[in-house]
Order: structure tokens, then C-alpha cells, then sequence
DNA sequence: TTGCTCCTCACGTCACGTGAGGTGGC
DNA sequence: TTGCTCCTCACGTCACGTGAGGTGGC
């Protein structure tokens, strides 16, 4: 695709990946990667002459998104789409690539994506209450635990200590 | 399953809820009910005589602790029998329903017990880092979108402003 | 007896997992 | 040319959703 012949081997596609060292990288299957490509979530920005898929770093930041808020906030595609929709859009208004925009269209991108950052933190913000809360539940229930071992002279191993400190 | 007659209608299965009360209690459709039924994941503890489900008290709770476990964790079903038959397992022990129980196998469950709550309590650490790096970036995110409103002059109605503070 | 709720199949769906069989690229 | 990776079907799975058709309980 380049004018200038790359240097070698290992440079050629310089800056893509193949689906397998994506796959690695960001800790996905193979699979889930055609999956979001079939959905038209994360399509690769180029392929090669034989029609394998070659990803970008941005195209790799784009699944790590994807799984972060799957994993975490536990939205399902659609919603992720909705997303990631909504925060590129506004890229490209602060970019200005289209500066035909009519002010109002410029207006009501902003406030959607604006709200919807408000819900998305508003959800967040609730998910880290529940979580303290059941942390809290788990450190009571440890208490009784090792109450009862002490009672009952049995010794706990270091497996039984938490790993994180607060 | 009384030997005394109940006063009436309302109160003839005491304390029994049916399965489509657990699920607008519990917010769960009746198919879920159904099917961690069939797993043997929460079973109602008693039917009526014509078969349908009578679930206690109890029941219910285990219900709400299955959808915390797998809405808030993301905890697979298998999981989440895991750690709920473990607690089950030294909730017997602390109350001694198994008195002819020995040393080694008393020592054996509350380490099993101990130690699984305590990866539990990291993978909860964990995922709260996570959730509070997230908002600092919906934050930081927000942050921008606000400047770039300004800049241009629109103004952000309220739906854009986050209702949980911190 | 009339509704409302319950029951059991059973097929559909979402987000992939897992081979089957074949081609591409260094 | 030999491996390794890639490709496209396509069936399987998990955790249900959604009717279809029929029985139970106040």
C-alpha cells in the first residue's frame, strides 16, 4: 500500500497487527475478534492482498474498550456500540473533519454525548457502592471465620489472607 | 404440611412465596427461576400438591445472592454453586448439624472456606480499582466536553450533569 | 365456572467455543 | 516445500427469552 519499499520483513505491515498477536495482546479469543468484525464493532482498518485481517494500534485500543466495558460495566454489544459511537462523533466535531456541521446538529451531539457520559458515570458510581458494600459483607463473614478457627484450634495458611491491602 | 389449619387464603402456605412472586421480588422472569431449578441451583424447598413451586424465605435469598454474585461479579452459574455450597458447607459446621464430623475434615472446609473468600475479597478489591480508574476517566472525559461546550457556546442542560456525587 | 397463574416442552438468541477443511505468507 | 497462521462454514454452549399448549388454585 506504501510507495517507498519498507526495509524488511518485520516492518512491511509497519504499525499492524495480525489477528493472532491482537488476540494475544488484549487477552481475546481469535473468534471474538471475527465475531465483533461480523457485527461491524471492531473491523480491521486494512487487510492483506490474501484477505487476512490486519489491525491498526487504534483498531487494538478499540477492542480493549470493548472488553473493558463488557468486563466491567457489563454492557452488552449494542450498548458498547451506542458508546463508542457516540464518544467518536464528538471526536470528530473537537477535530472539526466536518465543518459543514449546522450548529444545532453540533449542539445536540455534545448534550448526547455529554448525557450519556453523566448515565455511564452515574452507573459506574453505583456498581463501586454495591462493590464496597459486598466487600465489607466478605470481610464480616472473614471475621467469623477465623473466629471459629481460633475456637477450634485450627491454624489458617497464608491462603487465607487477602492480597490487597484496602 | 400443617397439622393445624391456617386462618386463611392468604395465609394458608405461611411464609411460601410462588414463583411469580419471587420473581417481581427478586426482579428475575420465572424462566430464570425455572431453569436454576432444573441446575439444582436454587431449588424452592417445598410444591404445592399439584406440583408448582413454593419457595421460602430462604430460597429468595439465595435467589437475590445468585443474581448479586453474577450481576455485580460476573460470576458464571458454576461459580457461583461453588461458592454458595461452600458457604452452606460452614454454615453447617458452625452450627454443628454434623457433630460425628472429624478434626481434619472440620480443619479441611474452613480453609477451603477462609481461602475462597479471601480471593474473593481480591477479585472485589480488584475490580473496584478498575471502576474507580473508569470514573476518573469519564470524569477527565467530562471535564472536556464541558470545555468544548463553552467554547462553543452550548449550553448543557442537566441530564449531562452526574447525580451521584463521588 | 371464569381468570389468573402455574406447568412442561421446545425453538430462538447473544456472545462466543470448538473443531472441520482449506488457503496464505515468511 | 514445510510449518505456522490465517480463512470460512457450521454445530455446540451458557443463560436465559419467548411463545405453544395445557393444568392448577382461589
Amino acid at each position: 500500500l506504501s510507495e517507498s519499499d519498507p526495509p524488511a520483513g518485520a516492518l512491511r505491515d509497519a504499525g499492524l497487527y495480525r489477528i493472532g498477536e491482537v488476540a494475544e495482546a488484549v487477552h481475546v479469543s481469535t473468534r471474538t475478534l471475527r465475531y465483533y468484525d461480523q457485527l461491524g464493532l471492531v473491523e480491521p482498518s486494512s487487510h492483506s492482498q490474501g484477505g487476512s485481517r490486519r489491525y491498526s494500534q487504534g483498531d487494538l485500543q478499540r477492542v480493549f474498550r470493548v472488553r473493558e466495558l463488557q468486563a466491567v460495566m457489563g454492557f452488552n454489544l449494542e450498548e458498547i456500540r451506542t458508546i463508542l459511537d457516540a464518544e467518536a462523533r464528538l471526536a470528530e466535531l473537537q477535530q472539526e473533519y466536518r465543518g459543514g456541521v449546522s450548529p444545532a446538529r453540533k449542539q445536540a451531539i455534545v448534550v448526547e454525548v455529554a448525557s450519556l457520559n453523566a448515565t455511564t458515570q452515574d452507573k459506574v458510581a453505583a456498581k463501586i457502592l454495591i462493590l464496597e458494600e459486598f466487600l465489607a459483607d466478605l470481610q464480616a463473614a472473614a471475621k467469623r471465620y477465623r473466629a471459629f478457627a481460633a475456637q477450634n484450634h485450627i491454624p489458617l495458611p497464608e491462603s487465607c489472607t487477602p492480597q490487597k491491602v484496602n
